[in-house]
DNA sequence: CTCAATTCGTTCAGGCTCTGGACTAATTAA
DNA sequence: TTAATTAGTCCAGAGCCTGAACGAATTGAG
């Protein structure tokens, strides 16, 4: 239960030390081995060791000589090697089966999203079907001269991470089905184990690499679709509470006496601004079994409303805006982040909601910090969370790149 | 901002061996170097080395043979050395100050507590006060043959940890005080900084090392007097956010429409269920600020009408129980948490609270965990912040255990 | 009582990785 | 052409962990 401290050896330093370099070659690319042996403080020995084996592992590459200007014999610039290793993430989601390869240099080079009304297919026609989808990212990598180093799924329900399950996802109607095996068995082995995660975790992520990224600091990130979730990111980390439930933003309540939830409670977060109750206030049929499968498919018609300035629509997206402001309220107080990131559905509707959370966000967070956290909304697509997904196959890459040194033979004793 | 990976070298390796197996001798303890080698996967040489390096700093003795009833040379028994080093602790609240000494081996060595009203005094003269106590505290120690190693300062309020200072702490008056510069200027020089934290933080760690502790796993610890504060931990550690004000469970709104908070909110938890509006409620004058000042003091009151049955009393405390509930309910959808823990001066009003708190609890956090959060009630005493505070101290040294063997020169490049 | 078996802890050679000074390489300024 | 400057490599050395061998202390069988 505490956090461990773990054993180190020679093989570990090694490790960690290569991450070192990795991590500020990557984060000051093109640089010179003299200029990583001041920011990391080895001795150029050791920095051009180490440069030597990320080099071998094709994790790195020499960019030829390069003159500062200023006198002595020019440095030879180092940098990320963005066209040997990749990640592949997938995401599975209520309408939509998402998959997106990303080399080191964080360059997509291949995505690819599939309408597919998942809530009425068996888990292993879903998972068999994101396999293919898988497979042709792979392929499509092998043509690029990629290995993919690894892969993580995207998926929208609470799971079981260390045994590979989905416990629940309601909105697919699944429970209990044991996504990693079913995944690991269409997959050619990769260097790295696959791996799964909550959709708005990984979407949150996807911000932080795709989005305003680093300026966001810590953030909670808001990632509804038909439910509401939040991924929260502190210091770059995803924070995923003791089971991995944290961010359950959607079962916040906001009226005590609101209607019931599926959940069990009265008045959560989903049932006042989930995409069903916003569609419905504003006098629209719930589109989400129709023809416009994928992602924005069911919210075009409330945005052309809303453009035309329906009034019902209108006062729709601010209820669920000020519901929505309240429940980020309690967020701000209790995890002091320094941005909301609007992301899912609320990116596209934050013209006309964010007046009201900024309101409803500001009444309920006070004085206590300075200043009250920024609202920010994301850019990013339908397919946030498998670009996070993606992107976290390559930190994790880049946080023990040592792993793809020793051949696939896992790393010896690490307890 | 990314969670920086640091360069290591063989003097960080030893290092954090060094904790390995500090750590392990205290879960383990007494434990022979045999057994060390095994749970560690370190060889018996690399132990009987790390051991010998413990034992010279007085961190670590031998407890003579030890025959485990099987054949075989016995083995030579290892276990912390309580009787050598030493965390202070200390707590400025508005009403007392307090002081704690702590050994390594987690037994109070010293406890002391002086009721003051802190609000009617100068920041330096608080600060004076206090490390008159600490003086004394360290010369308590001193007879005891202990060694202080570090202290901690539990401060009611929102600091800025980096620089030694606090920012506001509302309850006392104080604003932009340099409580650390303060603090060292008095104390004589100790191997590790003084530092300080919040008070809900600390009180939340003082849990976890004397109360039910290692079973709570992940928790909130919910510690008001005049204001309400949480402390949360996840495994073993405290989450402070991106600027150490997470847990302001206090100032998350439960009624819109309610009354106006000094936080420029309305209807904030301090509000309904704070010490002031629970005795208000409750039809009791404002006590605060006459002579039964000290921790439990105005409370004592309140626990004598519950006890008689007081209608108006009981209806207070249940819905104050009735917000901190709905308040939690938001923590346990985002925070995640195995346990709640009521501290402060809900453990006093527990019997009576608890129902409410149980209920609102239960309305608000629906089937997306598999079981709802335990409710515990602490055990401590009004000092817990303290305490936790001369535990984290201790926690320091027994992860990080080399700079005490260095004599206090600071390590090498930490960059 | 003696000897084999067993377990504990130490000793010593060896290997891995970082350090630090010397050295070579490549370029600019005088 | 030469001195100065900066980049990167080489090589001996030191710190720390490993692994096999060994002495120490005890139990159980003969």
């Amino acid at each position: 239960m505490r956090n461990e401290i773990t054993p180190v050896r020679h093989g570990t330093m090694r490790a960690r030390n290569l991450a070192v370099v990795l991590g500020e070659i990557s984060r000051r690319q093109p640089v010179s081995r003299a200029r990583l042996a001041d920011v990391t403080g080895f001795t150029k020995t050791t920095v051009s060791s180490l440069v030597a084996a990320l080099k071998d592992a094709g994790l790195v590459r020499e960019d030829g000589p390069v003159r500062d200007g200023e006198r002595g014999r020019p440095a030879t610039a180092v940098s990320v090697n963005g066209d040997r290793v990749a990640g592949l993430g997938l995401e599975v989601n209520v309408d939509y089966l998402a998959a997106c390869v990303l080399d080191l240099g964080r360059r997509i080079r291949h995505r690819h999203i599939v309408a597919a009304d998942n809530r009425a297919r068996d888990p292993e026609r879903v998972i068999g079907a994101l396999t293919d989808l898988a497979e042709r990212a792979i392929a499509a990598a092998g043509e690029q001269d990629l290995t993919v180093a690894g892969a993580v799924v995207a998926l929208p329900g609470t799971l079981d991470r260390a045994g590979g399950r989905v416990r629940t996802a309601p909105n697919l109607g699944w429970r209990d089905v044991a996504a990693g095996d079913l995944l690991t068995a269409g997959l050619p082995p990769l260097a790295l184990p696959a791996d799964q995660d909550n959709e708005a975790n990984l979407a949150a992520l996807g911000e932080l690499w795709f989005g305003d990224g680093p300026e966001l600091g810590s953030y909670v990130h808001v990632s509804g679709e038909i439910g509401v979730g939040a991924g929260i990111v502190v210091d770059g980390r995803v924070f995923r509470g003791a089971h991995g439930f944290a961010g359950e933003l959607g079962h916040v309540v906001v009226d005590p006496a609101g209607p019931p939830c599926a959940c069990g409670g009265r008045g959560c977060l989903e049932q006042v601004a989930g995409q069903e109750a916003i569609l419905r206030a504003a006098g629209l049929p719930d589109v989400t079994a129709t023809s416009t499968a994928g992602p924005d498919g069911p919210l075009s018609a409330l945005v052309t409303l809303l453009n035309d300035g329906d009034e019902r629509a209108l006062s729709a997206v601010r209820r669920a805006g000020d519901a929505l402001g309240r429940a980020l309220g309690a967020a701000v107080n209790l995890l002091d982040p320094d941005t909301i990131v609007l992301g899912g559905i609320f990116s596209a509707l934050a013209p006309w909601a964010c007046p009201a959370v900024e309101a409803a966000l500001a009444g309920g967070t006070g004085v206590v910090r300075s200043a009250p956290p920024r609202l920010a909304v994301s850019r990013l697509g339908g397919d946030a969370a498998a670009l996070g997904a993606a992107a976290l196959v390559v930190e994790r890459v880049m946080n023990d790149p040592a792993r793809l040194l020793t051949e696939g033979s896992p790393r010896p004793h690490e307890r």
